[in-house]
DNA sequence: AGATTATAAATAGCAAGCTATGTATTTGCA
DNA sequence: TGCAAATACATAGCTTGCTATTTATAATCT
C-alpha cells in the first residue's frame, strides 16, 4: 500500500498553492504588498470602506487572521482604520493614497502569474481547470468533506 | 477592470489549499498528527532513517522549514534523530515505533479527504483535474512563471 | 598540511493561517 | 429601564511556510 503523492489531489492542490503564492510574491513584492494583503486589497479597490466583518465574509479568512493582516496593512501605510459613527464596536476600512495607486500593477501583475501558470494548457484545458476547482469548492461547501467521517446529516451547523 | 477572485486560478488553488488542509487537519489532529508532518510521514512510512536534506529534495520544502518540522516532530515523540557515523554533518531521521503505528490511519485519513473532496466530480474529472494540475507544476518547474518578468531569456509573458 | 570552499543542519525573525479567549459596545427582552 | 445575549474586534499562542544567517563538518586545492 503506497501513498502516492503525485495522484493525491490535495498534495497536488498544496503544491500548486504554494508555487503560486511564490510567483506572485515575487511579483508584489517589489511595489511593497503580500499574498495575505492582497485579496485584501482586491476588496477595497473594488469596495473602499468596507468592516473588517464584510472583508472576512467575503474573503473567507478567519476573523482573527483579517485582524492581523490589517494591523500589518495600517503598519504599513496601506489602510486606515476608524471606529464607525453609527456603531462604536466597527471598524471602517479606507485605503491610502498610495494603496489606491497600487491598483493597476498589483492586478496586472497577478494575472500575469495566471498567464504564465496556465499557458501549458490549452483555452479549453484552462477553462476546464476553473471550473473543476469551482465544482471542487463547491463540494467542500456542502460540508460532506469536514468533520472526521460524519456529514451534516442531524447536525446543521450553519446560521441563518 | 475587475479582478475576478473566482475566474483567477492562483485565487482558487489557494482557497482550495487551505479547505483540504482543514479537512486533513480535522481528521489526523485526532491521532496525533498534523498538515505539515504529514508529508514527512508518508515520506519516513516509505523509507525509514532519511537523512533531512534527502527529506528536503523529495518535498520540496525549504531547508528551514524541514529542520522545524523535524524538530517539532522529534518534541512530539514521532521521530528520533541520530548523527550519522559516516558524516558528522548529517542526522538520520528514524521513526518511533508511535511513529510507526499512526501509517494505517493517518493514510486512510488522507484518501477519504480526497474521496471527499472529489466525490462530486466524475471518474474523468477526476483524471483531468490531476492531469491538469501535473502539468500545471511542469510549467512551474520549467521556470517560466517565477521571477518578476525575467523569464529563461527567450520568455514570453504576455497576459490573457 | 593548511586554508578555502562546499555542504548539512540549526537558528533568528517574519508572514499568514488557525483556535481560543478577552474586551467593548449594542441589541433585545423581561 | 436594566441586564443578558449577541456582535465586532483585538490578543495570545500555535503551526507552517519563507529568507537570511550561523555553526559545524567534509572536501578540495594549492
Amino acid at each position: 500500500m503506497t501513498f502516492s503523492k503525485d495522484s493525491s489531489a490535495g498534495y497536488l492542490v498544496n503544491d500548486l498553492a504554494r508555487r503560486f503564492a511564490a510567483a506572485l510574491q515575487a511579483r508584489i513584492k517589489p511595489i511593497g504588498l503580500s499574498t495575505g494583503v492582497f485579496p485584501v486589497m482586491v476588496q477595497l479597490w473594488e469596495d473602499d470602506g468596507l468592516t473588517q466583518t464584510e472583508l472576512v465574509r467575503r474573503i473567507g479568512v478567519e476573523q482573527a487572521t483579517m485582524a492581523n493582516t490589517l494591523a500589518r496593512m495600517q503598519r504599513d501605510g496601506l489602510i486606515a482604520r476608524h471606529r464607525s459613527k453609527a456603531d462604536g464596536r466597527v471598524q471602517e476600512i479606507w485605503l491610502t493614497d498610495p494603496g489606491k495607486s497600487l491598483r493597476g500593477p498589483a492586478i496586472a501583475a497577478a494575472e500575469s502569474v495566471n498567464a504564465a501558470a496556465l499557458s501549458g494548457l490549452s483555452p479549453e484545458e484552462r477553462d476546464q481547470f476553473l471550473h473543476l476547482m469551482t465544482k471542487i469548492i463547491r463540494t467542500f461547501d456542502e460540508g460532506d468533506v469536514d468533520g472526521d467521517g460524519a456529514g451534516p446529516v442531524g447536525e446543521d451547523t450553519r446560521q441563518a
